[in-house]
DNA sequence: GCCCAATATTGATATTAGCGGATTTGGCAG
DNA sequence: CTGCCAAATCCGCTAATATCAATATTGGGC
């Protein structure tokens, strides 16, 4: 806020809600879960997720892609392969604290038609 | 999948990865956010949020209503006003996990064009 | 019952973002 | 350099969803 238009230094100037909001959007996602509660097992190359979560590799390395950009993942090449792995361990604080949160509210999200409608 | 579509009991069958990632798609907006964090302060009728929030009437009772269904917030009648508060210290340690993550990162995520392009 | 304030809902619309499949790039082995 | 495996990118398609504007509903005071 506050910051002179003219010059624009950053990309776009986003207020801290619309961050915030972002960094849960990127969990928001079955797929890149998937993939997150995966690793939490220990790190993992791409060829393996797409085993795992068989999906499409393009989409996996897609969803891997943001996941590393938005700071859940690490990756490191190895030889052909791409290792991922878990990057911090407020990724898995995040993670235990959403499945707590289902668990306390037993699963009434499931049928929320904001987040997905389908009455 | 793999069910028969005849009978379907329960409305839909989610997955565990499913739930959660809608845990998190439910604080995945900008607008949603900036509710909950000014509900951090205490409770308060949907027309203080309107007020506090700048946004239409209607779209702030649809957000506030698929918070509540999610079970972030609880309301209450109060006359002909509807009082919301936050429901549980989770949402709470979510936010704060969020915010966290946020700073952990520098805010990459601002710059991240697969939970939004625009390059 | 009547009227108004507060809240809820609906319809139309634009944008976001997930998906499979095809193509391209990078890296290692012969 | 050639072939091949792993990964990254691009493309068209479709579903999900945030938003506005307008309208309906609900509760309270008279």
């Amino acid at each position: 806020m506050a910051r002179p238009s003219i010059i624009e230094p950053i990309p776009i100037p986003l207020s801290d809600d619309e961050l915030i909001a972002r960094i849960f959007r990127g969990l928001g996602d079955a797929t890149r879960i998937r993939m997150l509660r995966f690793l939490l097992d220990g790190p993992r190359t791409q060829k393996e997720i797409v085993a795992e979560v068989d999906l499409s590799q393009g989409r996996v390395s897609q969803h891997l892609s943001c996941l590393v950009w938005c700071g859940y993942l690490d990756s490191e090449r190895k030889g052909r392969s791409v290792e991922y792995r878990i990057s911090n361990i407020r990724v898995a604080a995040l993670l235990d604290l959403g499945a707590g949160f289902l668990d306390a509210t037993h699963g009434d999200i499931g049928t929320c038609r904001i987040v997905k409608q389908e009455d």
